[in-house]
DNA sequence: TAGATTGTTAATCGATTAACAATC
DNA sequence: TAGATTGTTAATCGATTAACAATC
């Protein structure tokens, strides 16, 4: 398949998730306009988006929630062979976002948590062991880890996420302030002040870009 | 001034940060292409950036790093009248992005943080106290709070966020997995489970979209 | 002057939305 | 049939990038 557009990968996790909790609910076809709510956007964007992946609904009933899921997930974290995720840095953040990771029901398996401090080293959080970031090479290729969560602080982002990279994984969230750059790896950078900046700046009045 | 596009508001916030530092090194000014640099986009783009902003650099020194602070400073969070922030939901994630706050330079000023667990209310987290979710609206209009952290368990996302809305605020990062929906309230969703399956989607070797 | 830089418009790219044909 | 729905192309919108004039 061709590949897909940013904005529309973001939208199927989403339209997953919620799918899901609809097949849950006993619900077997849902139409473009029920899903859109569910989301907030247009009905118009959920055909296309559906379009683009190649599935088609029917008119009578809309589209069969199964098999919208079944596809989703071969298309975002491919069943035949499962990704593994590791959580480099477990401070706050780290352990926050592990919890996050535990609640859904994503496909994605967490495998590790890295750490250098020695009293996190050897301890488990929510049931995943943290090893020495040292030992990230070894663990990520004994894993098969691919993707690769860094929350470590600042000073450390450039360095580790080199060890990252150089340990084999080839997709990074980065959720440190520190602007990096990768040749070779998927990056996507997340800045938490940045974005509360920006909240602040719409939210003044004269700026009123009000949604 | 015109509204500035989003992605410009996300830069200056960005150009700030790395500015202040090196001002903080002793440099007074900067040729676009080295702020390009720490921030790994191109030269042009700052100098558009900066251009929208109405700010002039020379063409020997550069652009004048405390000036460009200074009118960055205005513009996003308008130093005279400071605005203030809440977080709704003391986890570990609100933990988490408190300590985010609390160790940048941000302007943004922590006013409260607030939850329903009887054993927080009252405590302190990093020096900012924890308020019933009951005294939401009390507290908001007590300490002129206009921006709200979302970070509340999904399954009270959309009352809480009523509530916040309902209390005067006017800017809501919404970091549950739960899509809202808020008239006359900029309102900025972070889903982070979506983040890590668009990166699992753009790590697998077929969509090599690698940067 | 030659080279490096800023400032700005026009072109391009990516994503959303409008319009509408086809179908049940 | 009439009304509701899907599927798809064309138009629009927003953001980035290319091109280049002006300046020191």
């Amino acid at each position: 398949m061709k590949l897909l557009p940013e904005r529309t990968v973001e939208r199927l996790s989403k339209y997953r998730r919620v799918l899901q909790r609809e097949l849950d609910n006993g619900t077997d076809h849902i139409y473009s306009h029920e899903l859109a709510k569910l989301l907030h956007i247009t009905p118009v964007q959920v055909r296309r988006d559906i379009m683009l992946i190649g599935h088609t609904g029917t008119l009578r009933k809309g589209y069969s929630i199964d098999n919208l899921i079944k596809l989703i997930s071969e298309i975002i974290d491919c069943s035949s062979s499962v990704q593994n995720v590791a959580i480099v840095g477990i401070g706050k953040l780290g352990q926050a976002l592990l919890d996050y990771l535990n609640d859904s029901n994503t496909k994605l398996n967490l495998s590790a948590v890295f750490d250098n401090n020695p009293d996190k080293i050897g301890t488990s959080y929510s049931g995943t062991v943290c090893y020495s970031i040292e030992s990230l090479k070894k663990i990520v290729e004994r894993e098969g880890i691919t993707i690769g969560i860094l929350t470590v602080p600042p000073e450390f982002a450039k360095e580790v996420s080199t060890m990252m990279k150089d340990a084999g994984i080839v997709g990074i969230i980065n959720y440190t302030p520190v602007s990096l750059k990768l040749d070779g790896t998927f990056l996507e950078e997340y800045d938490v002040i940045t974005t509360l900046e920006k909240v602040a700046y719409f939210s003044k009045p004269k700026n009123a870009k009000l949604l």
